[in-house]
DNA sequence: GCCGTTTTCGGCCCGACTGTTTTCAGTCG
């Protein structure tokens, strides 16, 4: 849901140039295209802001830089017009005639977008003919049978929109990935059970494997003549709340968790996601949640371009088509057929004279391209190295051999040392990370931090356990870290001779609050400051996000990753962990490829707080995954017996 | 507003569903 209160047109605390950052004119771009399009401006040019915005998110150099040398337009989506305006933000601080365009649009309006069943056209009509300008307004509106006065409205519509307020305020926002991938896969096996179904597989951002998922797709292989039994089979799921919508090829529905019932006794349901979920995500389905899910039911010999198309990305499916038309060929959710001769033949209708394909790959090899895996379509380069056969070999969870940023009793966790040692040795790892709290940390006036002579105490107890393991020729052993708190003036905690004594420390900011009040570039600095101290190895949950919760503090993370990568030049290892916890997955994946250029290790790091909360690793490496990281890429991927040497590489 | 080895003007991805209509506009993904 959009924040309402981010929604005015930034104004510089800065002296002198660059008066903006990269992420200000990022989410002024994008704001803009929603403003124009409640003020009902040409579509087209709504999505090249839209595009201008996406495209400067992916642009890895220095912004200020690239203004300087001119050569902003050769940026793919940045022409005169928003070049320019770039140019004057960044120069001169001020943003052309945006200013009105922010004046004119009630902030209200954005707020009723998220009104499902309502877009800008209605709104805007709303707004123009009835003065409606929040969603209060609305609401007394259709109450009073206003709205179904105008033109193309009716008591019908009326009814939806009251409902999707209800909707609205019951159930905003994206669910995290555990819980939309819970939903998922349960739906998924539910469908796939229906006698009549041929295949059913889930689509969309949960098998892209987005931090956070908007809605489920599952995408389902009928026989026409069954379309009917199936529909009424999907209908009487248990766990349906309520049912959106049913024609004869789609089903769009609401779900809640009474759709988990007898899951557990049900064989059926397993595999890696279940196996890779704890305890937590259980308690909160629990809490009454739901989840927005699609059903598009097929006949079988269209399934695979059914699921390409709804898996989506969106851009990445634009640049799909647009490769197709390049070949004289038209793509779609149906099939790929040739332009000529097509004549007005339309959707399945169409498919007839499609070219086959069974599976995703013959969809790819039809277009001359490598199969590229569910994640990486984002439209982040994919389709370029995939025409020219440079697709990664992307990391999987088998290759993990350990981790390093984990706690226990000590600290806030609910795992004895020797507990977490033998979850990890259970998961079949060489190695465990311990890294508890440095003593500074205080959460709600409890104190979480491990005092210094404890820590020492920690020390002398792993390498004792490290040396049975030895004795009795078992392939384990615990590293001795710290998770070290970065203090709001970039010192860290502990003083330097407890510090030299750990095999890493992972360098992390908890007092997120005086970070939030700070601005990008002195954020930026004094967070390098502390990567530069000799004794921090591994860049803890660098932004400090919480999905679904709050953003993290303002931060250059591309500076940072320069000045890392030049650390490791410099044969001083400076890695960036992906925390790999549902709730934080930061390093945020889309800056994955951009670590990896600059050349800064990852190491995906379960955080775990609990023996159970080492599987979180599985959705690191989803991340990383995305972030096109491959099993070299990784340093926990590294055998046990040479991780700890790694660790101490420049010290 | 962006883009261009057919193009500096005229395009810009495509189809289903819904509710409103009697042929279509708006929304969604």
């Amino acid at each position: 849901m959009v924040n309402l209160s981010s929604w005015s047109i930034p104004r510089s605390r800065r002296e002198q140039p660059p008066y903006f950052t990269k992420g200000q004119i990022i989410t002024v771009l994008e704001q803009v295209g929603i403003l124009l399009q409640l003020d009902g401006a040409n579509p087209f040019r709504v999505r090249a802001y839209e595009n201008a915005s996406r495209s400067l998110s992916s642009h890895e150099e220095d912004l200020w830089e690239t203004v300087n040398q001119g050569r902003l337009i050769d940026i793919k989506g940045i022409g005169k017009g928003i070049a320019g305006l770039i140019n004057e933000a960044m120069n001169i601080g001020t943003w052309g005639d945006l200013g009105s365009l922010y004046e004119k649009v009630p902030r209200g309006l954005i707020e009723m977008l998220g009104v499902p069943g309502l877009g800008p056209k209605r709104i805007k009509q709303f707004y123009d003919e009835l003065g409606i300008e929040n969603i209060t307004d609305l609401r007394a509106a259709a109450e009073d049978g206003e709205l179904s006065n105008l033109p193309r409205m009716g008591k019908k519509m009326e009814r939806r929109i009251l409902e999707g307020i209800d909707l609205l305020a019951r159930f905003s926002g994206r669910r995290r990935l555990d819980i939309g991938l819970l939903y998922g896969e349960a739906f998924e096996r539910r469908i796939d059970g229906i006698e009549g179904v041929q295949r059913a597989q889930l689509a969309g951002s949960a098998r892209r494997r987005k931090e956070s998922i908007g809605d489920l797709d599952v995408v389902a292989a009928v026989e026409k003549e069954n379309i009917e039994k199936v529909t009424d089979s999907i209908l009487s799921i248990p766990g349906i709340a309520e049912v959106k919508g049913a024609g004869d090829s789609k089903i769009s529905l609401i779900l809640e968790s009474t759709i988990f019932e007898d899951a557990a006794s049900n064989s059926t349901i397993d595999g890696g996601v279940l196996a890779a979920l704890g305890g937590e995500a259980w308690e909160e389905l629990e809490a009454n949640s739901t989840i927005d899910a699609q059903v598009r039911l097929v006949p079988p010999h269209v399934f695979a371009y059914t699921m390409a198309y709804f898996t989506g990305s969106k851009e990445h499916n634009v640049r799909m088509r647009q490769r197709a038309l390049d070949m004289g060929l038209r793509l779609n959710e149906f099939g790929l057929f040739p332009l000529e001769g097509l004549g007005d033949a339309k959707g399945l209708q169409a498919a007839e004279n499609g070219l086959p394909a069974f599976d995703e790959e013959e969809i790819y090899e039809h277009l001359k391209m490598k199969w590229v895996p569910p994640e990486m379509r984002e439209d982040m380069g994919e389709i370029e190295a995939s025409l020219s056969g440079n697709l990664p070999s992307l990391i999987e969870p088998v290759h993990v051999k350990g981790a390093l940023h984990n706690h226990t009793t000590a600290s806030d966790g609910t795992g004895s040392l020797s507990e977490m040692a033998e979850a990890a040795i259970d998961l079949g790892w060489e190695f465990l990370g311990i890294a508890d709290h440095s003593e500074v940390l205080n959460i709600g006036g409890r104190s979480i931090g491990v005092p210094q002579d404890k820590v020492i105490e920690q020390g002398n107890e792993i390498r004792e356990m490290n040396y049975e393991w030895e004795e009795e020729d078992t392939n384990f052993r615990l590293l001795h870290g710290s998770e070290c708190d970065i203090l709001a003036d970039g010192k860290l905690d502990y003083p330097d001779s407890i510090r030299r004594e750990f095999s890493h420390v992972v360098g992390s900011v908890h007092a997120i609050g005086s970070w939030r009040n700070r601005d990008e570039i002195e954020n930026t600095e004094i967070l390098i400051k502390a990567i530069e101290d000799p004794t921090f190895t591994i860049l803890g949950h660098p932004t400090g996000r919480i999905i679904g919760g709050r953003e993290g503090f303002p931060l250059d993370m591309h500076a940072v990753l320069r000045r890392m990568g030049e650390l490791n030049s410099e044969g001083i290892l400076k890695a960036c962990e992906i925390n790999a916890s549902p709730y934080r997955l930061d390093l945020d994946w889309r800056l994955c490829k951009f670590a990896k250029s600059q050349g800064v290790p990852i190491v995906i790091n379960p955080d775990a707080h609990s023996t159970k909360g080492l599987k979180d690793v599985w959705f690191g490496v989803q991340m990383a995954r995305k972030g096109w990281l491959e099993e070299a890429d990784v340093l926990n991927c590294l055998p046990g017996n040479v991780i700890e040497e790694r660790m101490m590489e420049g010290k």
